[in-house]
RNA sequence: GCCGAUGUAGCUCAGCUGGUAGAGCAACUGAUUCGUAAUCAGUAGGUCCGCGGUUCAAAUCCGCGCAUCGGCUCCA
């Protein structure tokens, strides 16, 4: 048989051939890296013999599926030690995740971590044996023999879904354990050498909240120790740069305890980053031609019938009683919006109106899902909306994702942009009529393909309301958080009957998107501080400059220098404290104080400072005049858009 | 809300099988006047998350709450 490789040269081989014996004939080193084939487009295991003429590719660790294969594999194994160790364990699922894989099972008195150290134990033992993974096919009913017979309830009910779909059911068996797994797998556990497990959680069978709960281990492997020990760094390194670890410490916020789970009390420091950011937004916003507004955070709950939230967002709304009438907290900006577009006749030579609102929002959230800022219960969204005809649609779109790349881009974030659209099956749960969808997501992919941007298409994400576009934001360490978003809206203009006046003379229903670009002010400073490890941008950051006199005799230098970097605009203090002067350095390096200007004897006789930049070290003496230049540099605010 | 884990001084943590709480850092006071990431000494600081129970005796054992963390679910 002929086997063309990926570089389409070729070779040939006797019918029968294994992908790992072809790979052992191009080099060893491949051989010893391959983990499967994708043979004619289909991914098999190495040992599978190959029978026919066809296009080869060999997979590692590089590849994606290598790396889903082996991790997979490693389920397998780790499944296999829990059944060992406590007899009586029913498989769930395990899959691969994005860096690792884990397992759910429904394991007898299982003990929590604790059992990690004697599952990894069993686990490794099982590497040493190097126990061949076999894939062996049979028809539905075989199976179900096999898995009835072993007590696996919950494969049971996979294998009776499988059924219909009329396909050779595999399993894959590894000494003792056997499971249903359409495969590829790698050769053999000698494989899984370099395999850590991190953790474990709850798991509703299926994801559904009435079936019952399994246990969920996970765990990750790598292909060398190496690449396993960088991956465990990065989580340590994530765990240092946690913001819920150095917001606190940072004094920037608190949260918790008396001041109720879910909300965020901004400290000193904190709402000096607060109102950087949000002084900067305010400015580009009005510089991006937007009116800033403001709302009230309860309006009548006849307010919400109307937009609807009454009925499909109750359970996340807070309810008061006023004058004997109810009255809700705020949980969206939009409402609101449409009460100051309705507040007079809208004409079309006004359009586009936008209106903007750092808009406080509370929305209940159950108790279990909090997370430090990234997710509470009160927060302030940058919310815009955007009123505008039908052929302004592009070019307002355009407008958005220009205005939300310029913030992505002041914080070095990289992204990725997803287009949700609507199910094309399923199109009766979309408000709006489906001609209006399919013109509306075709202005948004145009928008977007105009401005020379990649996007994603994601059918049948979109919310029932209207397509949009996500963007992504990837921080330092690679992760990605929810960015800016971008919502077009069929259904509140026609709850609230929003019309302009078009050029006929005639009434018009206008189109709305809603917009958000930091989504959260609270989550985006998150993101901010996990991003940059706490040390923020100069403008951001609380503290701007330290003066520390050597001595107390230049005490009082150091206070004139102050009020010079004060009047340069510089937030700064001076630590004259009678410590070292070490002491007190390492204290503005932890608190992470992006510069400090140190003067002893010598600099407060010859006018000079010494410069020490965080992060960086001693820059040497220079004239204040220079020093300052420096600092003011590295503290400027970011230029508006445009 | 659900599963699991955790909860001791402002922070990080110790406290063995029940016998009545400790360290380092921080804070405060004093001394020190110092040249680029921790000067020395002293003082003070605790409802051992809360409530209830078992016990002669509970930080420790049991129950119920609460909060936080890891997930699940949810996410207009």
């Amino acid at each position: 048989m002929r086997i063309v490789f990926p570089d389409s040269s070729s070779k040939e081989f006797e019918a029968g051939t294994t992908g790992l014996e072809i790979a052992s004939d191009i080099s060893r080193g491949l051989a010893k890296q391959a983990l499967l084939v994708r043979f004619n487009g289909r991914l098999l295991d190495l040992e599978e013999p190959l029978e026919e003429d066809g296009n080869l590719e060999i997979l590692t660790f590089q590849e994606d599926e290598g790396r889903d294969a082996l991790r997979h594999s490693c389920a397998h194994l780790m499944a296999g030690a829990v059944q060992k160790l406590f007899p009586g364990t029913i498989l769930g699922i395990g899959p691969s995740i994005e860096d690792g894989f884990y397992y759910d099972m429904q394991i007898p008195d299982f003990p929590g971590i604790s059992a990690f150290e004697a599952i990894s134990a069993e686990m490794e033992r099982q590497v040493k044996e190097d126990i061949p993974f076999i894939r062996i096919e049979m028809d539905c009913d075989e199976a179900v023999e096999l898995f009835r017979s072993r007590g696996e309830d919950y494969k049971l009910e996979l294998l009776e879904e499988i059924r219909d779909k009329g396909e050779v059911i595999s399993v894959y068996r590894h000494g003792d354990f056997v499971d249903l797994c359409r495969g590829p797998h790698v050769p053999s556990t000698g494989y899984l050498r370099h395999f850590r497990l991190l953790s474990t959680a709850g798991a509703y069978w299926r994801g559904d909240e009435n079936n019952p709960m399994l246990t969920r281990i996970y765990g990750t492997v790598f292909d060398t120790a190496k690449h396993l020990q960088q991956h465990l760094d990065m989580l340590e390194e994530a765990r240092k740069r946690d913001h819920r670890k150095l917001g606190p410490e940072l004094g920037l916020f608190a949260m918790g305890g008396d001041g109720g789970p879910g909300l965020a009390y901004w400290l000193p420091a904190g709402t000096v980053v607060r109102e950087e950011l949000e002084d900067l937004w305010k400015k580009a916003h009005v510089k991006a031609g937007y009116q800033l507004v403001r709302t009230p955070h309860i309006a009548p709950v006849e307010l919400w019938k109307t937009s609807g939230h009454n009925d499909y967002y109750r359970e996340n709304m807070y309810f008061l009683e006023v004058d004997k009438g109810e009255y809700a907290l705020k949980p969206m900006n939009c409402p609101g919006h449409i009460i100051i577009y309705k507040n007079s006749r809208r004409s079309y030579r006004e359009l586009p109106i936008r209106l903007a609102e750092l808009g406080v929002v509370y929305r209940y959230e159950k108790s279990g899902v909090l997370h430090g800022l990234m997710r509470v219960r009160g927060f302030t969204v940058d919310d815009g909306h955007i009123f505008c005809s039908e052929d302004q649609i592009v070019d307002e779109i355009k407008g958005v994702v220009r205005f939300a790349l310029y913030f992505l881009r002041i914080f070095d974030f990289g992204y990725r942009i997803e287009l949700s659209m609507m199910d094309r099956e399923n199109t009766g749960k979309y408000a709006g009529i489906p001609d209006e969808w399919e013109k509306v997501e075709a202005a948004l992919g145009r928008a977007l393909e105009d401005m020379g941007e990649e996007y994603t298409p994601v059918p049948g994400e979109a919310v029932f309301y209207g397509p949009k576009i996500d963007i992504k934001l990837r921080d330092a360490l690679g992760r990605y958080w929810q960015g800016p978003t971008i919502q077009f809206d069929f259904n509140i203009p026609q709850r609230f009957n929003l019309t302009y006046v078009g050029d006929d003379g005639r009434e018009h229903r206008v189109y709305m998107v809603h917009r958000a670009l930091f989504g959260s002010v609270e989550r985006f400073i998150g993101n901010l501080i996990e991003h940059y490890a706490g040390n923020l941008p100069g403008w951001l950051a609380p503290r701007q400059a330290v003066i520390l006199p050597i001595t107390e005799s230049q005490l009082g230098r150091a206070e004139e220098i102050g009020r010079i970097v004060s009047e340069a605009g510089l937030r700064n203090y001076v630590d004259g404290r009678s410590e070292t002067v070490g002491y007190r350095i390492r204290e503005a390096e932890t608190g992470k104080v992006p510069y400090m200007l140190i003067v002893g004897e010598r600099e407060a006789a010859s006018g000079e400072v010494s410069l020490r930049v965080h992060g960086e070290g001693d820059r040497g003496t220079m004239p204040l005049e220079e020093a300052l230049e420096i600092v003011m540099a590295g503290c400027r605010r970011p230029e508006l858009p445009e």
